[in-house]
DNA sequence: CTATATTGCGCAAACGATTACATCAATAAA
DNA sequence: TTTATTGATGTAATCGTTTGCGCAATATAG
């Protein structure tokens, strides 16, 4: 048995003295190919230890039956459960998933996508980097006429599906739980850069406050990265200027668990004299003292719904494509760190 | 401009009156190509919208440029973190990895592994689930001469490249760390499957024991799945059955959470009245209250090395392999849970 | 019992890039 | 002037599958 060569239908076809074609079309499970031959073809195939050549199938018929997968990092509970919603869906269908991460970075996003596209992945699913801001690779791979999703970080800047949650509703339900428990001088932390996310989340926020008769205070908006770290500075910073607020709305759980470590750090109460949410869901919510509120960003469904709206575009003709967008709802997660007894609403 | 259908270096070959040959050594920066051809290649190459049909090219030399890698799940800091590593030293040789994940589900691993084969990945680099006790699909790989490295979670039952930490080292570390803050009723949480890391660190636990003069105590061993809910059980379980301990040693950073959570819950001080180190150094131990000692696994070098014994393998003569194991040290990460002022060592 | 369908399989041309070998001109060496 | 050398490109085979078309042999219909 050579261990070096590997088995081809060739192989298998000349060894039952057949040809390969029909070898071809018995392991595919063709109609014209009796059922006596195919059970041949199988058991010659299992002796040989036969492999498909996927690289030579896709070469000939132009699918490589591969999806290309781009998250900023896979080290976050939410994007590394989307891939597993996208995996459930894609493997019923025998497809394959390339996940690649961009890291934020937009030189690798858009070498990332290049190379995808080299790799003639049958459609690219992603989502975006906070530092993206110019769309052209996004563009290159819709004129190729390959399927695209995106889903989270989107970009209205490019015609194709988008599944994303409705961050409008997370933040505004969010802000809303917090003012019930009596909070009214809110701060909120969000990033500065155009994503969707960040700007939906924003007008959550102002919303709630209004809608609440709480003006907004544009002092109590902080921008930052969004990390631990930047949390911990922002909080550091508004203690330190003395701006009066007695609850965090963070756009991110980091953020909100660096808030969180200051906090406790300066002898402030959580929740008694601030409360804290955060957005996201990260598992470490959970682990905090308090547990942190948060929302939740139903990550298995929204990578369902991504695969599926890939699926669609893929059988879909694309003369007639119209670019849809799915609007998940996201749900609130109360815990300790936003909830308290409400004695004295002011 | 077709946007349907990609060019092709035929394409460009008919474009400038020459044959693809030349453009495809044009390409590839052929020496025998004049610069002068080379530049009209590439130009005409830009205007096209050329993309390299990495398909065909795999297919005609046998060399996908791509590695396989199988981890257990991405969703955790030290996998993604190999993978980054992996990332590093592939890219630079212009090696594109696939990163699939295999749920601790033996059958997905094995499929995983055969769609890696099929897809004609040039390498495969994986960390074996905790449930997998049959390594056929690794013969497999090998056996086909396909260049095997195995990480962390290893075998010694398949000859193989392997790079893990000394996880008897860290251990041990940790051990004697929690004896010499004057705790000697140390509990182990650890898993009963025959996966290489559990049994050192089981063998690094009980010689830090001996070595100073701790006997050895089997009831102090609770064997789970380790996870977070494993760990809030085992330490219930203690508490119930009155089992004896001031201290814990988990090698697990989530089991170590979950017993946290649960001493906390039931007003037993830590580190005061018990002790706790984890290990893996997951992001979250650094937020809890207190901060949780645990073991750094150098996951960003291990993936380098773990790519770079790859590359070896790929260049070498597969009939003088010799099975090389590199063992990289872990680094014990002192925090609050594990540190107490040492009044009265009994 | 002839005419048409159906079944089962072979032939050969793709898919797009790479590369050993051949070719041909121009230049260098003899 | 002749031959060897080199430089630049063309020719054609190849990688392993898939698939439209063709051709028998058998089954069904009329």
């Amino acid at each position: 048995m050579n261990k070096r060569k590997k088995a081809t239908i060739h192989d298998i076809a000349s060894k039952l003295g057949i040809t390969a074609s029909t070898v071809s079309r018995a392991l595919n499970n063709h109609p014209r190919i009796s059922d006596a031959t195919k059970k041949l073809v199988q058991k010659a195939a299992k002796e040989v230890n036969y492999q498909p050549n996927n690289i030579a199938a896709a070469l000939r018929n132009g699918r490589s039956k591969l999806i290309g997968i781009v998250v900023p990092t896979a080290n976050r509970n939410f994007f590394s459960s989307v891939v597993r919603g996208i995996e459930e869906i894609a493997n019923q269908l025998n497809y394959k998933v390339i996940i690649c991460q961009s890291y934020e970075n937009f030189e690798k996003e858009t070498q990332t996508v290049d190379a995808l596209l080299s790799a003639r992945v049958d459609g690219i699913i992603m989502s975006i980097g906070k530092n993206t801001d110019d769309f052209e690779h996004l563009e290159r791979v819709v004129e190729k006429g390959i399927p695209l999703v995106l889903f989270d970080r989107i970009t209205e800047e490019v015609a194709v599906n988008q599944v994303v949650i409705d961050d409008y509703i997370g933040a505004y339900k969010s802000v809303e739980h917090l003012i019930q428990n009596g909070f009214t001088k809110i701060a909120h932390f969000t990033n500065p850069r155009k994503i969707n996310i960040y700007s939906e989340r924003l007008r959550g926020y102002a919303d709630a406050l209004k809608e609440n008769g709480i003006p907004f205070d544009q002092n109590l908006i902080i921008e930052s990265n969004m990390q631990l770290e930047d949390g911990q500075q922002s909080t550091l910073k508004m203690l330190e200027e003395g701006i009066d607020f007695d609850a965090i709305f963070s756009s991110s759980d980091y953020a909100a668990m660096g808030a969180l470590q200051i906090l406790k750090d300066k002898g402030i109460k959580v929740p008694e004299d601030v409360g804290i949410a955060g957005f996201g869901n990260e598992p470490f919510t959970s682990f905090t003292t308090p547990s942190l509120t948060t929302v939740d960003q139903v990550s298995i469904p929204m990578g369902n719904v991504a695969a599926e709206l890939f699926f669609e575009l893929l059988k879909a003709d694309p003369k007639k494509f119209v670019p849809q967008k799915t609007v998940l709802k996201p749900e609130l997660i109360i815990r300790g760190s936003s909830t308290r007894k409400v004695t004295q609403v002011k």
